[in-house]
RNA sequence: GUGAGCGUAGCUCAGUUGGUUAGAGCACCAGGUUGUGGUCCUGGGGGUCGGGGGUUCGAAUCCCCUCGCUCACCCCA
């Protein structure tokens, strides 16, 4: 074996084909339903617009390279900077809402580990333009759409769900300035790869004191259902600070997807780049990465000089929710596209006859394949024939002297003897 | 990028204490039973044992490097 393919990047051979062909079908059947339009953008870009919203350090996750005219590019990484982009060039332009998707693949320059390889196919999906928590709502029930379109169930996937806002005013509450904030929600973030003395310490410097370290510790381990805030009311001891969740919580429910969804408010994402809800989409037990990943992000359009434009989105990736629906028996056996027939002939003088048939009956539409092979053994053709999985034999055997041909349903078995001149109909 | 485990045909694996031309099942290809579908029979292609170097009379088996896979860290945009 001389050549391999490149370390965390898979062919995709015509079974694995069909397979990613049938998500992203469901990415775009889904989108298109719920309103949203697809867009597209190159991939690659110039390095610095990574660095915009991510920084320096992000160049050594990217793999970029200089071009013959000395430009810095780099393979994209993501979408959101393409976006951003585009809609902060024509801003102005473009109706309100803007609701769009993108089914791109990225490259990312990191260790591949389960659920994560270096070339992935991501389902983006952003609302811009609405600063509501109906467009929160609308956009997580996107996600929840898609699931269902795959024969996910609320037993399988969990939506993990908290608010910037929310847990900012308990932070507050607790004690910690706004000078402090971004580092308690980096804690936050690390809180379950931290010894617990060494969580409490870290959490003393935030200006939090141990029993108000042990409270906020608990209330970020408990999940609150959707539709019963009065639990979290009731840990948190705060009559006030919630509204955010609250008016969301109602918008959930408004759309019918609260068996779904659940507060967590550990759940933290990206630092420098939220602003409100966010949300991480998990498979129950817990042994798979984030299936999906998204939120609010209201000043990302102004980062990239582009007016003042609330936003809110998520992304997909295919490699978890493939692993998913392999786990748990949801990716369909047989999505190659099935002939609707296959020709076989039982005497060379029919062979003959198989191109021009074949022809007439594909010009009408129809997926019909046929046996290069030259054997005229019948069992053999038929084992081809089902193979192939065709709905529909037509066998050219001795009906021909009579111009007819046989036409064999292969799910029931039955067949009958059809003229050559009613064959594309009868085939429909 | 750091650490650990693994790497024999497309797939699942055998391969005795290092010993002659490296095997099986499935898959694939060809043919047979002169008109009916995962049957049966016959034959065939395919591996420089991930790659390179070393130790040895001799290595798939031992040592080193490298590539890839898996897991954890990091990151998760």
């Amino acid at each position: 074996m001389k050549f391999q393919a490149p370390k965390g990047t898979r062919d995709f051979y015509p079974q694995e084909m069909a397979w990613h062909n049938y998500l992203l079908d469901a990415w775009r059947r889904v989108s298109v339903r719920n309103g949203f339009e697809q867009v597209d953008g190159p991939i690659f870009e110039s390095l610095d617009l990574y660095k915009v919203k991510s920084g320096e350090g992000i160049v050594s996750e990217l793999f970029h390279f200089t071009d013959r005219g000395e430009r810095e590019l780099a393979i994209r990484p993501e979408f959101t900077p393409t976006l951003a982009r585009m809609v902060a060039d024509r801003a102005h332009a473009l109706p309100k809402p803007i609701k769009w998707f993108a089914t791109p693949n990225f490259c990312r320059a990191e260790r591949p580990q389960r659920g994560r390889l270096r070339e992935f196919w991501q389902w983006n999906v952003d609302m811009l333009g609405v600063d509501s928590p109906l467009a929160d709502a609308e956009v997580i029930f996107t996600a929840i759409d898609l699931f269902r379109e795959l024969g996910l169930t609320a037993d399988h996937v969990r939506v993990k769900i908290s608010h910037r806002q929310t847990v900012r005013h308990i932070l507050s509450k607790m004690g910690v300035s706004d000078e402090k904030m971004l580092d308690a929600f980096d804690l936050l973030d690390r809180r379950d790869k931290m010894e617990p003395a060494e969580f409490t310490a870290a959490a003393g410097k935030l200006g939090l004191d141990d029993a108000r370290v042990a409270r906020f510790e608990q209330t970020c381990r408990l999940r609150y259902r959707c539709g019963d805030l009065m639990a979290l009311r009731n840990q948190l001891g705060m009559e006030e600070g919630l509204e955010d969740l609250e008016a969301l919580d109602e918008q959930l429910r408004a759309f019918g997807i609260a068996d779904w969804c659940e507060y967590d408010l550990g759940i933290v994402r990206g630092l420098a780049y939220y602003t409100g809800m966010v949300f991480e989409v998990h498979e129950v037990s817990g042994a798979e990465r984030a299936i999906a990943g998204g939120g609010r992000y209201d000043k990302l359009i102004e980062l990239f000089d582009g007016p003042p434009m609330p936003a809110v989105g998520f992304g997909m990736g295919d490699v978890v929710l493939t692993n998913v629906l392999m786990d748990t028996g949801l990716l369909p056996e047989n999505v190659m596209p099935r002939p609707d027939a296959y020709v076989i002939a039982l005497s060379d003088e029919a062979a003959g006859r198989i191109p021009g048939l074949v022809a007439l009956l594909r010009s009408s539409g129809l997926h019909v394949r046929f046996s290069y092979k030259t054997t005229r053994n019948m069992g053999k053709l038929m084992k081809d024939a089902s193979a192939s999985r065709a709905r529909r034999v037509v066998i050219l055997g001795d009906e021909l002297a009579r111009d007819a041909a046989m036409v064999k349903e292969m799910d029931s078995g039955e067949q009958r003897e059809v003229p050559l001149g009613d064959l594309a109909q009868a085939l429909r």
